[in-house]
DNA sequence: GCCGTTTTCGGCCCGACTGTTTTCAGTCG
């Protein structure tokens, strides 16, 4: 609203940064109020003025500035401005000079005729205003990062088929590996770039080209997905994908860095006055700037300049999620032990569904008795690989266990999980899963808020009291791999790591070919700046096991 | 509106593409 008021460009990326940092904070800004009004100066990017008002919200639920805007610009302008290729100042041109104040009233004045006339505007500005009205409902939203992935993959092998292309690769924030993703971005090189562009345009699913120019170009696909492709040189291809993967809230802050030491980082390269240091690799720009390499998941802004090591791949000696055919998984406990062992695992744990759960076939007492037996034998059978014994098991309404004790004791993995009740309040949710955290026998709580991305939201859960529960009793919160869960959030897992929990990597997969959602559980546990030692599954089983002292 | 190992005042990241323009404003990422 601000923008269309026309106020201060600085202003106005003030009130966005804020708004961007507020929202990645891992914490609600009301508990930390409440806990030490004084903890909240310490949040970059919110001054005096900001925090005022933002301490005004936590009081009143809305402060003075914002009705101010709320009554003075009319809910449609916002809308208007929504649309591709209209920013602020259309918008004002056409609320100021024919009283446009929603889309439908923007589409008949387009229609009549009357955009065309404006200062500015013309026949082209008037069709793409009523192309972009025509466009807005049919873009997609955004998408899971797992779906978007498998359409960057297919472009990037299709880019490599061209003799024009010696490299590609996706940026954005993709390679950043947030949950969701709005486009595609493709940075491309080779020495001919009107080669590479059209070869690009010739890529068979796209619907539309939105743009095309000499080293950039916009595209949408047939299923609405936008896709950039931005060509450089060689000597570029660093301090391309270094600005092309953003975030841009981190690239300011560290182009900042540069201007303090008297460089100059743009898409080229870094410069020293009209010298140019070439970079063709990113990690020649954080040399050149005298940072660390900062691995593409933490470019946030969130503070992320000190050096880490993060998790890798590499690190994960086993699985401790899986369901076998005995619940409701496809394979077989042989099959799931036999690919674990493929992966390279030294242990994966069956960890089948509870009886109370029984569209899945959980296992009552008896059942998992007979498995414990079968798993059993099949150690003594299959080599190189350890299967341990487990259970995901329903946390019940009140908090307590779908299996007694006495079975609970006897498994090596016992993971807890909310499958039913969603709805409860925050205190009954909270001392629901605080409950099953408290009981001796359970090693660690599954897909610990249960949201399921872009369908389902979390339920409502203090997480601050789950993890310090979790702390207290020493059991691991499970970063869920299923990249339709990845449940906890990155913010959740930078909580976690803060706070000394331990967090569990489980895929949960249902059948053989899932143990591989390792990889999305990865990327989002480097989003959370999650270290080797801050995982259970880096450990050997028999540390694992001798983890929590069973009482 | 934020921020400070030059600074509490005076700066604030940087460039491509489009359309309407005789040199640039608006939008986007």
């Amino acid at each position: 609203m601000l923008e269309i008021t026309g106020d201060s460009v600085f202003k106005i990326r003030s009130y966005h940064r804020a708004a961007q940092v507020v929202a990645n904070y891992p914490y609600h800004l009301r508990d930390i109020y409440e806990k030490d009004p004084k903890l909240l100066d310490k949040i970059p990017g919110i001054g005096k003025s900001l925090m005022g008002k933002i301490i005004e919200i936590l009081d009143t639920g809305d402060c003075k500035k914002h009705l101010q805007l709320v009554k003075q610009i009319k809910p449609g302008l916002l809308d208007i401005m929504k649309l591709r290729g209209i920013g602020p100042k259309k918008t004002k041109l056409f609320h100021d000079e024919l009283s446009i104040d929603s889309v439908a009233k923007l589409k008949s004045a387009a229609k009549r005729g009357l955009i065309r006339e404006l200062s500015g505007m013309g026949e082209k500005s008037e069709s793409e205003v009523l192309k972009s009205i025509e466009s807005y409902g049919r873009l997609k939203a955004r998408i899971p990062m797992y779906e978007a992935l498998d359409i960057a993959e297919e472009i990037i092998s299709y880019m490599k088929k061209s003799d024009a292309v010696s490299k590609v690769e996706y940026a954005g924030s993709l390679r950043r590996r947030l949950e969701t993703v709005g486009d595609v971005d493709i940075l491309a090189c080779g020495d001919k770039p009107e080669e590479i562009i059209k070869y690009f345009c010739d890529f068979p699913f796209i619907s539309h080209i939105e743009s095309r120019g000499n080293t950039k170009t916009t595209v949408i696909l047939e299923n609405g997905m936008q896709v950039d492709l931005r060509v450089v040189s060689k000597d570029d291809f660093g301090a391309a994908l270094y600005y092309f993967t953003g975030s841009k809230a981190h690239n300011i802050t560290t182009r900042k860095i540069a201007q303090k030491m008297g460089l100059k980082i743009n898409e080229y390269g870094v410069f020293k006055g009209n010298k140019k240091i070439i970079c063709r690799t990113e990690e020649d720009v954080f040399k050149a700037i005298n940072l660390p390499y900062i691995i593409p998941e933490m470019r946030e802004d969130t503070g992320e300049t000190d050096f880490i090591k993060p998790i890798e791949i590499s690190d994960i000696k086993g699985e401790l999620h899986s369901h076998s055919d005995w619940s409701d998984g496809e394979n077989t406990i042989t099959e799931m032990a036999e690919t674990a062992k493929k992966t390279g695992y030294e242990f994966i744990a069956i960890t089948d569904h509870s009886a109370s759960l029984k569209i899945a076939h959980g296992l009552d007492k008896t059942r998992l008795e007979a498995q414990i037996k079968e798993i059993e034998t099949l150690n003594k059978k299959i080599e190189g690989i350890k299967i341990l014994t487990g259970a995901e098991v329903d946390i019940l309404r009140d908090g307590s266990l779908d299996l007694p004790d006495s079975i609970l004791k006897k498994l090596d993995i016992v993971i807890a999980s909310v499958h039913t009740y969603f709805r409860l309040t925050r205190e009954e949710q909270t001392a629901r899963i605080i409950k099953a955290i408290s009981n001796p026998f359970v090693k660690i709580i599954g897909h610990p808020t249960g949201k399921l991305i872009g369908m389902r939201e979390a339920y409502d859960i203090d997480l601050v009291k789950v993890m310090e529960a979790a702390k207290k009793h020493n059991v691991a919160i499970e970063l869920n791999c299923n990249p339709k869960r990845l449940d906890l959030s990155a913010e959740h897992l930078r909580m976690a790591k803060d706070m000394g929990v331990m967090i569990s990597l489980g895929t949960d997969s249902h059948g053989t070919s899932q143990l591989s959602y390792i990889k999305y559980g990865i990327f989002m546990a480097r989003r959370g700046w999650l270290e080797k030692k801050n995982i259970l599954n880096t450990m050997d089983y028999a540390s694992i096991l001798s983890s929590k002292h069973h009482e």
